[in-house]
DNA sequence: TAAGATTTGTTCGTATGTATC
DNA sequence: GGATACATACGAACAAATCTT
């Protein structure tokens, strides 16, 4: 039923933003009633494989899967096969160094002054433990952005996806307390030393910062004993 | 609506095999048509996080997300956002060493028994190119099945996410021919000192095999100027 | 501002299919 | 085989949203 509709979509090579037929038609069109219809569309918008709008002109419409809905389906499956923090460093380890590698010397000054942007944020150590919890979300949000430039989608996806369970986690529990001065320092001469190894296109250095900066992070999160909390995700 | 039901089965701590009220208990808790609940129903079962049964003692039921759906709605998002044979092995470079290093002493001989039997299937070299292609597909599963050996749910993910997508790949386009016979003993060879490295706990030796099989794999792919199909992923 | 057209969204009532007892 | 309990499907009406005139 839904697959038919998703079939039909594909044969007549639908792209986004392109019009299905409305309701009437479609029943028309399978034989089949109103809410049958319907049901079917809600399967398809629940995967964003289509939006719908009311009114005239409305109606539905091939919709891109955007990164969000994907990362939150995803987040579904890891409801029922937990990850620990562990598992999610011996990736990040893994993939954060070979992206910082592989970008630079390739990103534009635009590109580079947003990393310099998030990172001047937090230009001092946090003076309590919500300022401290604010300056960790911006930082993994610095990652994201860097995952985000690389033009390998998967690789991306994957590193955004880890910083977003990392970041939810984060705002569900009271971690990063008390605050710690020292790692402070530490996190932010990583970010700045990895921000002018990617200006200059120093690749092999970029790869080391980040592989130190992944092992420190990841220790601060053990000593933390911070679980992934079990939760279904958002839209 | 579908939201609203999610959260309380998440308030009412349902877990797998727990049952939801029936359609018409659901109308009176949420006040709305049988219309609206159906469709939010197909919502949920769309994400894999219900199932439906007819008949006396069916119903709804929470049922847990199966691997293959997330691939699949995560397949989705890639319809829209390209990734090329090469993106994806950049991660399997990076993936399938550590999976082969950290696995290494740790199978049981019914695990490696497994590996074996896989392997078994293509003694021979290939004598045309379909049976060539049945033999990728059977290459594919072994890194599947030694992924999902992985107690890292989401490092076997990712990797068992790529084997599919190459897999689904072979099936629909006419890669591997004509036949290689030298391709095909060097895979092998790779193959068979990699569950003799697993089962010896040599870490280090299996990571280096498998960091060579997937160099010569990715020349192979390339070599056929393979290009990663677009299109939906069925269920 | 207001009225009308268009299309999705929601509801109700009823009928059908299906699996268990 | 018949009764029961449930999901599934249908059809007709009404409501809400949004664009045009």
């Amino acid at each position: 039923m839904a697959e038919a509709i998703k079939d039909w979509v594909v044969e007549h090579n639908l792209r986004k933003g392109d019009r299905l037929p409305n309701e009437a038609d479609l029943m028309a069109r399978f034989g089949m009633a109103k809410g049958t219809i319907r049901e079917a569309m809600r399967i398809l918008e629940a995967q964003g494989l289509i939006e719908s709008r009311t009114g005239p002109g409305g109606g539905c419409f091939v919709g891109e899967v955007t990164a969000d809905r994907a990362k939150a389906l995803l987040a579904n499956y890891f409801y029922f096969n937990e990850i620990s923090i562990s598992d999610i460093y011996q990736l990040r380890r893994l993939l954060e160094p070979e992206i910082a590698a592989t970008l630079a010397g390739r990103l534009s000054g635009e590109q580079l002054g947003q990393l310099e942007a998030i990172v001047a944020t937090y230009p001092e150590p946090a003076r309590d433990a919500e300022e401290e919890r604010d300056q960790h979300v911006a930082s993994l949000l610095f990652h994201r952005r860097l995952a985000n430039f690389s033009s390998n989608a998967l690789l991306a996806f994957v590193v955004s996806f880890m910083a977003r369970i990392l970041t939810d986690l984060t705002v569900y529990r009271q971690l990063y307390d008390p605050p710690n001065r020292e790692l402070f320092t530490r996190g932010l001469a990583y970010q700045t030393d990895l921000i002018a190894a990617l200006r200059e296109g120093r690749a092999a250095d970029a790869r080391a910062i980040m592989a130190a900066h992944m092992d420190t992070a990841e220790r601060l999160m053990q000593a933390q004993e911070a679980r992934v909390a079990r939760r279904f995700m958002a839209e």
